[in-house]
DNA sequence: AGATTGAATGATTTATTGATTATTCAGTGA
DNA sequence: TCACTGAATAATCAATAAATCATTCAATCT
């Protein structure tokens, strides 16, 4: 097993030097094969099929992301609000320097997000765990008050939607988008509605 | 000029009939002409090229479209919040079932989108100016507290940026784009900070 | 027996070719 | 001179052939 495991590493580090250098669709299973020293159909031993492999590599790489991001969500001692910030920031960044000036890291990204939908439901739903603990966690220090955490996660992230996949929507720079990302974080946050009985003093 | 006039318009119909019967990329210029009875270089005369017969028929289309929408953000006698749950389900529900169902007007939606992408500009800063009026509006009959109001309004479109292009994003079903939209509008209106003082009583 | 190979298979991609079609413009007729 | 035509051009698209590659599996090795 633990030797199974070991194979599997080195095709996936394989996998990845190829990728990263060729692209996904540019490099073949032979490729990686002739690289771990093995023939390509033993490749099929330890991974269903060639995207399955690439799968492997995204979810690794998002991994850590993960990780970070729930080092972020949980800083002690920050406003809930300074969080969320954090939080929606980091994944706009991310994605954007990912995708923006790695062709290779597109080309992946877009394969596995079509022929694998459910993997950026896992991601979404992955990161709404964290946007629900934080804000569990603000409704008890009193920052925020909310009725339904779940829904209202989801909420949030169906209109940060945009800064998600931000090159799918507009060839906005990251500037500007981070622009826009601080302002709908104030609506969210702040809403519409008057906070107090509302009109201005004199 | 009257009579320049009258031609575009009949060039207009003819291609109208064509692409919703057979989609534009299968209508010719060729046949368009003969159906207006004239030669395919004299269309040249009226259209710089076969997309701006396009556009032209989408601008007529979404012209029609932008009243309805002013109407209902001005409604009389309805309070703010209602008018901006009409106005962006409008749009919602338009576009979904304009897409949805009818494959040609989705080819021409995706091919005007990406050939003129300032389409799209325009009329995300047509649908802008109804919004802007619309939180003046509510601004001075004290249901909103807004500062910036130009910016309110982008950012109010940012965060429903999902609803508007709604089978590009997510193959969610109309009753679930709906109530997303609902908890999104709720969200934006109402904000995640507390109204009053907060805590509930015992 | 279990692990591994590598040739065989069929699906997919790429290259090549031959239409089709948008667009232009020299020419025609009023 | 002006409105228009329709053949000429160049770009795009469709069809097909050729090659490549993911995947499988009978045979081989350890």
């Amino acid at each position: 097993m633990v030797v199974k495991d070991s194979v599997r590493c080195q095709i996936v580090d394989a996998a990845k030097k190829r990728f990263s250098h060729f692209g996904y669709s540019k490099t073949t299973m032979a490729e990686v094969a002739t690289d771990c020293s093995m023939s390509p159909g033993n490749l099929y031993r330890f991974f269903p099929g060639k995207l399955d492999i690439a799968e492997a590599i995204a979810t690794e790489d998002y991994s850590k992301h993960l990780d970070h991001l729930r080092k972020l969500a949980a800083a002690p001692g920050k406003p809930a609000r300074a969080r969320m910030h954090d939080l929606l920031f980091e994944e706009l960044r991310r994605t954007y320097h990912k995708l923006e000036k790695d062709p290779r890291a597109f080309e992946m990204a877009r394969v596995i997000s079509t022929e694998r939908p459910e993997f950026a439901n896992w991601m979404l739903a992955n990161e709404r765990e964290i946007l629900v603990s934080l804000l569990k966690d603000a409704i008890a220090l009193g920052e925020f008050n909310v009725e339904d955490v779940d829904l209202t996660a989801e909420m949030i992230q169906s209109a940060t939607m945009k800064f998600r996949y931000p090159q799918l929507w507009s060839k906005l720079s990251l500037p500007k988008l981070e622009r826009e990302l601080e302002g709908v974080m104030k609506l969210v946050i702040d809403g519409l509605s008057p906070r107090k009985p509302c009109p201005p003093a004199p």
